[in-house]
DNA sequence: CCGGCTCTGTAACCAAGGTTACAGACGCCC
DNA sequence: GGGCGTCTGTAACCTTGGTTACAGAGCCGG
């Protein structure tokens, strides 16, 4: 570790890293690495080897999986206090990565090369910590799932609008990112859910004139 | 555990459980749950909490999202010496199933309630065990969200024919139970690939004619 | 050999989403 | 104010996959 306050931080995002015997947390200290990523940055890609568990400390991680032709479906973010799953799993099962992982603005991560990382599995409760969030997402990749094979895309747009404040700023290209689609599909939609009086548009902002019918779409 | 043949029979096909303490062991033998189901039945259902881990003795268990409109997409099986993902990952976050569990031929389980499911986790070998199965599921479970996202239908069905012997006796609507389709569209698809000469098709019989197209096909 | 069952073939139609191709609108900087 | 880049609107067209609706083929038991 490179600085104390950057330890001090990390502690303060996962606090279960206080419970850490002295032995490992030494180990850490010396061993693990410190990045400084500008946004935009891939940090890892499918077929890659793992190389390193990444604590988030700040910014956050967009794991996408690439399609062929470009297009990316958003799988989930690593925030700090989060963990990676792909990266636990890849660690765990030595196996390379099958997702893509991009930071989405200027972050900084601790990286905890492999050998480490399984000296960490090896205490308990940083084990429990890494296995709860893997339920957690487990949980949201069934979601997803769910989404992607059986929701149409006006469905899955109007789930999207909703719980992030009444009044949203953002292109149409950016909610297309996160839904895997294309500009001119959304365009398209939101115009429609504008007809339906739900929302009203202009130029980079969305505002929700009727939750509940969004709602109402979003989950039938 | 209702049989001493039953407890053989489990260790033989989840070896990791010899490696328990007396202690567990005993718990397990007194407070597990010996079950046999005929194929076809509902293990778990989306929504319902989780009440017990199974060890899949003899049979296998298809784990489904299902369709609001009925239609089914099959995520993975659970077959003897496996474990079900879903279940690990709803008793460790105590939140309920979000898909459904049925079995797919008569089937014996060993179902351990969640106190106890607990316990086992407390056991280091048996917790890198359920860990292990874990990663590879959820490699499993990437490469489903790649296939229903970006695949095209008769790609995932060319993939779906390879692997599993020269010639397959299965009938179409099998075929599109897998794919999470219908029938008709299998029918279609199947028919395209036999003009092209990747296969020939006969009543409830595929033979692969031509496995290298097909795998160029199921690849790009 | 006949009636009924399952499995397959197939055609017409439809809906969703994606692609291509522009046009105009807005904002910003020079 | 003029030029440029980004964002939005929109229409025509296409592909994929699903739906509906049959017809016939193979099979089996009575």
């Amino acid at each position: 570790m490179n600085t104390a306050p950057a330890g001090d931080t990390l502690i303060a995002l996962y606090p279960i890293l206080a419970t850490l015997t002295a032995r490992t947390r030494q180990r850490l200290q010396a061993r693990a690495q410190f990045l400084e990523l500008p946004a935009g940055t891939t940090v890892f890609d499918e077929r890659q080897a793992c190389r390193g568990f990444p604590f988030v400390i700040s910014g956050s991680i967009r794991v996408v999986k690439a399609a062929p032709n470009g297009r990316e479906l958003p799988l989930y973010r690593v925030t700090p206090g989060e963990t990676c799953i792909i990266s636990s799993a890849c660690l765990l099962g030595q196996a390379p990565y099958n997702a893509r992982g991009v930071t989405e603005t200027d972050t900084t991560l601790l990286v905890v090369p492999n050998e480490d990382f399984q000296a960490l599995l090896g205490e308990q409760a940083f084990r429990d910590f890494v296995f709860q969030l893997f339920s957690e997402r487990i949980a949201d990749l069934m979601q997803l799932i769910e989404e992607v094979a059986f929701r149409k895309l006006d469905q899955r747009l109007a789930a999207l609008l909703l719980g992030k404040g009444q009044r949203l700023h953002t292109t149409h290209q950016q909610l297309a990112d996160e839904l895997g689609s294309v500009r001119e599909i959304v365009s398209r939609l939101l115009k429609g859910l504008a007809e339906q009086g739900l929302v009203a548009l202009s130029r980079e902002q969305i505002e929700i004139l009727d939750p509940a019918g969004l709602r109402r779409l979003a989950g039938g």
